[in-house]
DNA sequence: CTATTTACCTATTGACATAGTAGGCAAATA
DNA sequence: TATTTGCCTACTATGTCAATAGGTAAATAG
């Protein structure tokens, strides 16, 4: 199951994306509209730069905002980034050590094409398919 | 990610179906075949008799067997039994109270659509396909 | 009827993840 | 200089994961 991270990011990525892009937003504004605490979002936002998605500013007149538009957000992206690989199974997440079952394993190509489902599905939904 | 609840259940499964379907085949011959621990089996293999998909025996010539044709078997019974519901999000779980966001939501079908997927995906392969 | 084989039961453990809370420092603006 | 805001470290309670440990009950072979 995708946990609060996952999903706390992208309602935050939705809550900016719906304010002037231009400007920054306070968090404190944001904890509010989407009923979460603050301080558990403050966790999450500073992983969210960490990674690229958003830019903070301090002081007075600060808060975040969107570096991209937000077509150009894969939800995928959003969500690997908070959540790690959306492989199944730990052998297919990217930089796995080979597994010494996989010539053998009856199961691979279940979780394979599986995986190859669940990329596809969330690389092609983008952050403005929310809006 | 999928635990080794579930994939050491679908292992147990294949592993039956490999065999003669009259006769009980013992915990420690599987645990040995599959190299998985088998005191740790037998806590897997209770809820899968619990959960109706095998049967055990007690005593000498004992053992495990499957109660259906393998390709009675949907994968995702298999998985939902030993995990829990494939739903991403709790509010899609079967009979999960209804979220007080429901109404608003912008990324409910999202969810769902993904969960949509998921359960076709995992009820439309069957035991006999991973043979 | 006894020894052996097998399933079945309860309890415990160490490591890790989840979902936060608490308190303070740093930067930027009015 | 005061206020607003982000940023940083640390802590905690609860639960899940992946086992391990040790025993009881049932069935069969001899």
């Amino acid at each position: 199951m995708i946990s609060t991270r996952g999903r706390y990011a992208i309602r935050v990525m939705i809550d900016l994306a719906k304010h002037d892009d231009a400007e920054y937003v306070p968090l404190k504004d944001i904890a509010e509209r989407q009923g979460i605490s603050k301080k558990y979002l403050e966790i999450i936002v500073k992983d969210m730069v960490a990674g690229g998605l958003l830019v903070g500013a301090s002081g007075k007149g600060g808060g975040y905002k969107l570096v991209r538009k937000p077509e150009e957000y894969a939800i995928g992206e959003i969500i690997e980034l908070m959540e790690g690989p959306l492989a199944p199974v730990a052998c297919l997440s990217k930089g796995a050590p080979e597994c010494p079952r996989s010539a053998t394993c009856e199961t691979l190509s279940l979780w394979a094409e599986y995986d190859q489902m669940t990329h596809d599905y969330f690389y092609s939904k983008h952050l403005s398919d929310l809006l």
